[in-house]
DNA sequence: CACAACTCGTTGACGCGTCAAGTAGTACGG
DNA sequence: CCGTACTACTTGACGCGTCAACGAGTTGTG
């Protein structure tokens, strides 16, 4: 065992900066979603598929594009499709696969929910930031998340060759 | 209603990053306490508890402290109590208060986690950055994290005076 | 002292995320 | 073709967090 390496100072305030921002503001940030019978995970989902040129995603890349499990995004997927958000069609060439699609619905649905969340965000997070500071967390964020898949298709794919 | 202010890209890129800071890093860090039986909520009591002089706070301070709620506090303390990490008194002149304290065995239990954990984060997201970037990252998160203490302060105390 | 209003902390129901197991379809080696 | 290995997605059990309701203790008012 060799001597554990800490965090510096600079870097535990960036942690602990973290924290209070996961446990403060997301819970905030959800309530939007909450008062539309929605979690955030739906309008990730929503955002992924209004993000795509044909609103189609095959459903493996939208739970990568979504930041999330295959499993969950199956089982937030079930009120999507009921509430008529997102149909699911099957992929004629391969009986596996699904395609996720946003209905002209799930467009109104966003819609309807997006500027109250823009709004949240940028009151509880970027209001309080000089431009300056704003860039600079962007590029430190943009920075630890390219790192961040990249790690993520190295222990899962084996060069999944996913889109980008 | 008025045109809503949507986040401009920088904006927009950053909240990116918040996201998938979120949805990657957080779990993974989330092993290093499962594979010792815990969870974060569990290290985040025992970590506000050893920062305290005497290891010793009032049950409404530590959740204030661990970025907890009051529920969920009382929820993960049990296990904590049980496994004799930490042990609980009631106050002596106030009825309704009781103080949580960090034990010798809670206090090895934290030594136990420590390094893992730290080359956890320091691997997820900081060795990612330059020291300029930490330093920027650093400094932006505690002005948005300062800016979301007093701004919950606001919404649930009526000036509660709690220390700080 | 009585009674209302308040604070501190606990509890239980409920819905979500994780994990491991399962189903169905495809690829491939013989 | 047959069987094995693999991929895409789904399902269910289980533990956690939230929220609202609660019991217990305290304060304030007359």
């Amino acid at each position: 065992m060799t001597e554990p390496r800490w965090l510096d100072e600079t870097q535990q305030q960036a942690w602990q900066g973290f924290l209070v921002v996961f446990a403060r503001a997301l819970p905030e940030i959800e309530r939007t979603f909450k008062a539309n019978g929605l979690l955030s995970v739906h309008y990730g989902i929503l955002v992924a598929l209004a993000d795509t040129p044909d609103r189609t995603l095959r459903l493996s890349e939208l739970a990568d594009t979504a930041n999330t499990s295959q499993s969950r995004l199956s089982h937030r997927l079930r009120k999507l499709v009921e509430r008529g958000d997102v149909s699911i069609a099957d992929d004629p060439t391969d009986g596996r696969v699904k395609h996720a699609t946003l209905t002209r619905r799930g467009r109104r649905t966003l819609d309807a929910i997006s500027p109250a969340h823009a709004d949240n965000v940028r009151r509880l997070l970027f209001d309080q930031l000089s431009p300056e500071q704003t860039t600079a967390l962007a590029d430190a964020l943009s920075t630890i998340a390219s790192g961040l898949c990249d790690h993520d298709r190295f222990r899962t794919d084996g060069m999944g060759g996913l889109h980008r």
